[in-house]
DNA sequence: GGATTTATTAATGCATACGTAAATGAATGC
DNA sequence: GCATTCATTTACGTATGCATTAATAAATCC
């Protein structure tokens, strides 16, 4: 979740964030369709910020205005996370890739390592949420340290979009055990400086991280998420 | 320019159109502020669809609503243009590999035969708008053909942010010849089916188009644009 | 009874009104 | 003369009001 901390604190920023929270949370569930005047009602605001707050969630493809049926809320069907996952796997790629040509010191690489090491922690002790969390933790810090803050902002929107349905299918996974071997070879290639490799690996990780999740959809008939 | 065709045809949406054009025309330069009052009086409207059009470009990373400064045109430092292009090559590559995996005839490649011709009679007459609006459709027909609508939407918003400085380095930099030859083998390669080939020419025209922009950004000492 | 037309409702898109707080300039003190 | 304080302006953020128009319900006709 980017919380935009720079950010003024506006009734539009704060109805941007409820809503989020709202839908990631699934209290507002894909598909469902929600009036500005209700929405304004259950944020105790006027339409006014609603509406710009649905603005902004719109222009990141997390909701539709659809006039006179209120702001509906998106859901992925398996072409759309085939898409987004697509996305990722280039721009995180691109983001090792330059990782790994700016020779950053252990130092700088720390985080990665603790979200490698707090994987493996989680891996342990069964507890597959806080697993999840070190690996969102893994990839923003990689894409981070790739320095372009452009793919920061677009990689940040599209891991919001799939977060919904990686939380659906997190139980029903095997263990990610593969993954931490994966994320370590990528952290060797960035401290090491073989940018190539660094790009390789994770382009390999993110296409087999794409097939598992697919295959999942697909046997488990989930249309939308 | 996208001019998302579908899309009701609101005020908000004018706006929106309209803000987009008089920043690629310059008639609001990089820089520039404008108070939403004054932008409302341009364009004979009140102050709230000249909001949420500015909101909508705020999140396309075009403009920037500074309190009390008005919509501030965000300009493009050359590290700004490094991030645009390093992401145009990563997606643009992606699309290519994805359309030589489709298996297009003749037919669905037209369009890319079509632009390639016309950017040859272009450079043939000496015309290098024309040229240039030829290798737009190109690049945005490529992109269509990959098939990822995300990408589609991402491209066209990175290829808007450069428009401005490619137009004003197109009478600096040296002919673009090469550019032809590049372009007229990916296309062979998504028509032989060779995703591979696509992603690896098309990313290396990128990355050269990239380094020779940056040079001129950098021996005209141009700052943003 | 079913289909077509009309009336009603109500949600949006937009205009407008207003309080607040930042920025500018005036005024005061030293 | 310079700094500090105070007053004034004004742009924004938000609330509210209103006309438009899509959608629903009612009513009429065949």
């Amino acid at each position: 979740m980017q919380t935009t901390p720079g950010k003024p604190a506006t009734n539009s920023h704060r109805a941007a964030e409820e809503l989020r929270a709202l839908i990631f949370s699934g209290e507002l569930p894909a598909g469902s369709n929600h009036l500005e005047t209700e929405l304004a009602a259950r944020l105790q605001m006027s339409r006014t910020p609603i509406r710009e707050a649905a603005l902004t969630l719109e222009a990141q493809g997390l909701v539709e205005l659809k006039p006179r049926k209120g702001v509906r809320i998106l859901g992925l069907s398996a072409e759309d996370m085939a898409e987004v996952y697509d996305i990722l796997t280039e721009l995180e790629s691109l983001a090792a890739h330059q990782a790994a040509m700016k020779g950053y010191g252990p130092l700088a690489l720390a985080p990665l390592t603790q979200a490698i090491s707090d994987m493996e922690a989680a891996l342990g002790s069964d507890d597959l949420r806080a697993w999840a969390d070190a690996d969102d933790r893994f990839h923003s810090e990689l894409v981070k340290l790739g320095g372009n803050s452009r793919v920061e902002m677009i990689v940040g929107m599209m891991a919001d979009q799939v977060r919904r349905a990686r939380s659906m299918t997190l139980f029903m996974r095997p263990k990610p055990s593969k993954s931490n071997s994966d994320h370590r070879q990528v952290l060797d290639a960035i401290a090491s400086g073989d940018a190539d490799a660094a790009r390789a690996i994770h382009h390999a990780h993110r296409t087999e991280a794409k097939k598992i999740i697919l295959a999942l959809l697909e046997t488990h008939q989930l249309r939308t998420v």
